[in-house]
DNA sequence: TCCATATATCTAGATTAATTGATATATTGC
DNA sequence: GCAATATATCAATTAATCTAGATATATGGA
């Protein structure tokens, strides 16, 4: 993942909001929810959610799609994954000995290893 | 890692410098870097840089301890290990198909089991 | 004690983010 | 075409963050 992706991704869900938003969406795979429905489990304005949404949209963390009325939105739980792999391998990899139960996997998967010495 | 822990993590790390210090000091683990190296390898004022270390260590993410004149900053590994943790337990953990090479690994570790349905 | 070095704190200005009422756009059914 | 529903966009306000100059605090050496 790009530094300026991993940047977007962590300011998007650094956000109590978004990161709850993003949580039922994760929970509500693969069927997705729609946007009003999340603006009325999370109790904000309909219009906050939708700026919420495009952030998580823009961080390329959920995708939204029209479903008759509707814009039902879904978790892209690969972004999560390249997120993953971008903190094992900047921190973990350089470190596997401190890394805890993660450690054997990055060990055998060699795009998890570390590109710094 | 506690909900209000996790946005302070992902809000520290979502910030373009705070995020390239960082990764200095996770590079240069386990001796750590001196403050004012860190701001001139960044390119920051002291104070600037000074701010930035005070959010990371509020998150947990850094500590910092007096050496002489030098105030020595140490990435904190275990941080990014919770982090990495509450990710896969959130999004990956429940839904294990959808997270490629780390699908085995959480498989295998109760602690990174879902406690979602 | 005095000076130099290293870092944190204070302060203020500038920028960005969050929130929400009002409005526009798109879809469905009559 | 018209009304109803669902969502996005606009506009304005408030709050938070980022930045950096000035100053305070702490350490070490002469």
């Amino acid at each position: 993942m790009e530094n300026t992706d991993v940047i977007l991704v962590l300011a998007a869900l650094g956000q109590p909001t978004r990161l709850e938003t993003f949580r039922h969406l994760v929970r509500k795979e693969p069927e997705g929810i729609a946007a009003g429905e999340l603006a009325r489990l999370m109790a904000v304005p309909q219009n906050t959610m939708s700026a919420h949404l495009a952030v998580l949209a823009r961080a390329g963390l959920v995708r939204g799609e029209r479903q008759s009325r509707s814009i039902v939105y879904r978790a892209e739980l690969g972004r999560v994954q390249a997120l993953v792999d971008y903190l094992l391998k900047d921190c973990c990899g350089g470190h596997p000995a401190l890394c805890g139960p993660l450690t054997s996997l990055v060990a055998q998967d060699p795009a998890l290893q570390s590109t710094c010495p």
